[in-house]
DNA sequence: TACCATTTGTGCGTATGTATG
DNA sequence: CCATACATACGCACAAATGGT
């Protein structure tokens, strides 16, 4: 038994209930001397499910299962290019907007720079199909951009660029239901007033923040995710 | 230098582009030589990396850069009474709605049943200090109930009490943004057509289907993850 | 196709580090 | 302060996948 085994067997164990949840389940030693493995091998299933949650470790207070177990989706956040053709239709982009503009207080908070920096906005309109797909917002720290070069993001767009020339940097993303703006409505060929499914996120690396993007995407887009 | 400092330092390396995307890096036993640690180690690091999206890792062709990282940003699903409480507000809940039904066909199709297969219909408003937090319709298997026997969703929320009794299953969630209708709008307090943030989510074990919930947040609610 | 060489994946036994009851 | 249980590490070995001959 290897230690996917293990885990599969613990984790039967925690469902049928032969342990309770807050229960202390035994050692790795025990575990280990019971499945007749090593415990490096129990150590490693153990901690699997511990990151899934439905484990809680401390070290000498030993292993127990997690009383309100907290469910962990994860969402795989692709590039807006993949997620069209995933669903079998062609991309394109427009950039509708591109100039230097002082950031408003609201992205500033987010970005963690001085309200009124100068970054690029670049207004950019995803197609799916020719028919528009999402509305993007975006303000760009130039500054972070390697050479201090501005791309072309009439090629490729911003989105994807950054993702394979600044990427591996951190950031938050929040997700919301907002009402279309009369701008937003036109771009995106829908009513002002329409539902929008809204993602918002900020990007930094260690040193400087590097992008905050709005997203929007219009009705009938839904957001899935595995649990 | 320990699994983490190993890890580390590749990550600054994919960050300062060392290793460019899509190159191949060192295997394991040279790594495991330059930084003076057993292959075991630098195994633990390129897992980890490679888990979150940054390399990839294929037997005999080796680890390269991932060319298009996916961002995987992980969402921990929380019960209601702990994301009110989080905000430092009471949380309280209202059964608005307690029957046996025939599913939907929507219903029916995301939870793999017959349409029609009779189930128990809940309609619950979720409170946040008094005020309506959110709205949640639910079906719910009652065969799956542990000795067959329905709860008092008076007194524990159903949200709570299948975390806490038919926990660790598994699931799909969705997310997107609608339209208030006039019944949700009257129960969350806001108005019709108000854009709401709509959760939907399907829950089963290997044998059955469980339950699937459309929770509705009204305007303002945000959900949040890091990357 | 068949086989081989390479690289990652996993396992074992042991030892030491570390948080913590 | 100590005993305990998890966390990590080492070195070795073999398995499994797979690119190339």
């Amino acid at each position: 038994m290897g230690w996917e085994g293990v885990r599969d067997e613990v984790l039967r164990r925690i469902r049928a209930r032969d342990w309770a949840p807050g229960e202390v389940i035994p050692g790795e030693e025990a575990l280990a001397v019971e499945f007749g493995v090593a415990r490096a091998t129990v150590n490693r299933a153990l901690r699997d499910l511990a990151e899934a949650g439905l484990l809680e470790r401390r070290r000498k207070a030993g292993t127990r299962v997690a009383l309100l177990p907290v469910r962990k989706a994860t969402l795989e956040i692709s590039i807006i290019r993949q997620e069209v053709e995933a669903r079998g239709e062609v991309y394109g982009h427009r950039v509708l907007e591109s100039r230097m503009e002082g950031v408003p207080l609201a992205v500033a908070l987010r970005m963690g720079v001085a309200a009124g920096a100068r970054m690029m906005f670049l207004e950019t309109l995803h197609l799916a199909g020719g028919r528009p797909f999402a509305h993007e917002v975006r303000w760009l720290n130039i500054a972070v951009l390697p050479g201090g070069v501005v791309p072309d993001f009439g090629e490729v767009s911003a989105n994807e660029w950054l993702v394979q020339n600044v990427a591996y940097a951190t950031g938050d993303i929040e997700f919301s239901a907002e009402s279309a703006r009369p701008e937003e409505a036109a771009a995106l060929g829908i009513r002002a007033g329409d539902p929008v499914f809204v993602t918002e996120r900020a990007t930094w690396t260690a040193e400087a923040p590097i992008t905050f993007v709005r997203l929007l995407h219009g009705p009938g887009y839904r957001l899935r995710t595995m649990v």
